[in-house]
DNA sequence: CACCTTTAGGACCTGTTTTGTCTTTTATAA
DNA sequence: TTATAAAAGACAAAACAGGTCCTAAAGGTG
């Protein structure tokens, strides 16, 4: 249960190696998924996602490549992962819209909000940054 | 993200009503299944699985049925989840044998251990005793 | 302009997991 | 010995994960 997938660790080890760069230098999608050890068409999409929500920016042609969007200390672990994975929900229930039936007598509700506020505050509470740091 | 599936929110729902039950009292899956809302094969499979770890007593044949094996005060929440999601693991990395290349240069590892003893320890400390409580 | 580079976008594909169903077997009580 | 109930296993549709591949579009460069 509560698995990150493939998906969702290929996106932070790209970010991060792209957080590694000296600042204003462009990475290419090759180079980044080589580095990363992820398949190149597979991290291109994940980075095409991330540059739809201004994580990183894009740039086509000779040159060209990707760069992040903001200073990596104000990107949080939590847009990485929601990015890519969609909200953090423990359950389908705290989904707003047609809320389950079972809702009004069902005291496992809150148990799943708690859940969901903790993780969140978790990743919310670590930044690209710190993860790009060198470890010694 | 850390989605439940439908046959965690299935097996709560299930364990839930027999917490229900006047003590000793016996529940049929036919019963259970159609009082909760859940296909009664798939549950029949979830109460299999319950009835191996101990957290249900199944009895067979004319009067047959399950029942708790444990005060539902001493049934965690966890132990439901785990019981049919398998454990809590917000990254494959976190599992023993193999661990991942990336573990010695990475400092995301850390992050995930500690959502993962987040949600385990809240997960823990709700009893199925207090879930089953009639909300007014 | 023509051409090369690089990302963007869409279609497609394969294997696994989810979410079941159906059938047969085994245990038990009356 | 028969009716009752759970146990067990085989099967299957649908959704999802984890990709691949091809074409388009944008941006430099000679």
């Amino acid at each position: 249960m509560m698995e990150l997938t493939r998906k969702g660790e290929y996106a932070i080890r790209g970010i991060i190696y792209l957080a590694r760069q000296t600042p204003g230098k462009m990475a290419l999608i090759s180079e980044i998924a080589e580095a990363t050890e992820v398949p190149q068409t597979f991290l291109a999409k994940i980075f095409q996602n991330f540059a739809k929500l201004g994580l990183v920016n894009s740039y086509r042609g000779t040159g060209g490549g990707f760069m992040l969007g903001r200073p990596a200390s104000r990107i949080t672990l939590r847009e990485v992962v929601e990015a890519v994975e969609g909200p953090i929900i423990p359950n389908r229930c705290l989904m707003g819209g047609s809320a389950c039936d079972f809702d009004s007598h069902c005291n496992v509700h809150p148990v799943w909000r708690r859940v969901q506020s903790e993780v969140v505050r978790i990743l919310e509470s670590v930044t690209i940054e710190e993860l790009a740091r060198e470890t010694k």
